[in-house]
DNA sequence: GCAACCTTGACACGATCGTGTTAAGCTTTG
DNA sequence: CAAAGCTTAACACGATCGTGTCAAGGTTGC
């Protein structure tokens, strides 16, 4: 055969019909369409399903990450303004700059002196 | 006041504090901790955190869209396989190369031929 | 023409997201 | 010390994700 049906892409690719169909909704494949509406899989939108599987279950992340992913790569307004946003970290008080902000090391001694128990800070970053 | 407790925050950032300790749990962002735990906000997490709302409205995406958006942005391998895969469209029959997959050409007549009402796919992409 | 297949739409359901709220227990502050 | 705050844990709830399944109706194939 050439291009498949969607039962029988489903059967190599491993998806349901269910998910092609879902996966198709979500705008990350797009299979051709006879006339009359049916869908064909080509052998390129085969592999990118099977890949597809590989990629969720390699990085364990889900349909609309991929879909995400996809947008960050080429809206480059999005990526700009992301990027920006995950630069913008370490703006801890190590180059307290000027007085930006009312002095940060009065306070520091005024709250975080006198104390002991230090690590307590369990982070359980929901894995 | 300088580094803001867990509702100061709340209040000039505009998220209530269960959020801050959501977002937190999410890992996009990461405040200082008194010895005794509790959190405090500098002006960069401050900042962060409304331009994190902008963000998120401006793009309509949630805050895992941000997170994994991060991961995809650090984590090299994950980037490089997204990004292939991304890539790998089109495999459409227009540039059918060799015998790669038996005729495209002759079943497309047999299956695609014969048919009419042409426009049929409403692809609801999900807004 | 009738069985087999496809299409969209909808109901269902557990899982997770995004939020609020409350409980139980330390800490800070006046 | 008592009130006010902070912390984590947990229950709750509507919304969306990921899937299955079923229904109603065209299409294809023998």
């Amino acid at each position: 055969m050439e291009g498949l049906t969607i039962n029988e892409a489903a059967e190599t690719t491993g998806w349901s019909p269910r998910m092609l169909r879902y996966i198709e909704s979500a705008g990350l494949i797009e299979p051709l369409r006879t006339p009359k509406g049916y869908r064909i899989f080509g052998p390129g939108e085969l592999q990118r399903l099977r890949t597809l599987r590989e990629l969720l279950a390699r990085f364990d992340c889900a349909l609309s990450d991929v879909a995400f992913a996809r947008r960050y790569a080429s809206d480059q307004e999005l990526r700009a303004a992301l990027e920006h946003w995950f630069e913008r970290r370490a703006e801890r008080p190590e180059g307290v700059a000027s007085g930006d902000w009312l002095s940060w090391e009065q306070r520091k001694h005024e709250r975080l002196l006198a104390q002991d128990t230090p690590p307590r800070l369990t982070e359980t970053t929901a894995a």
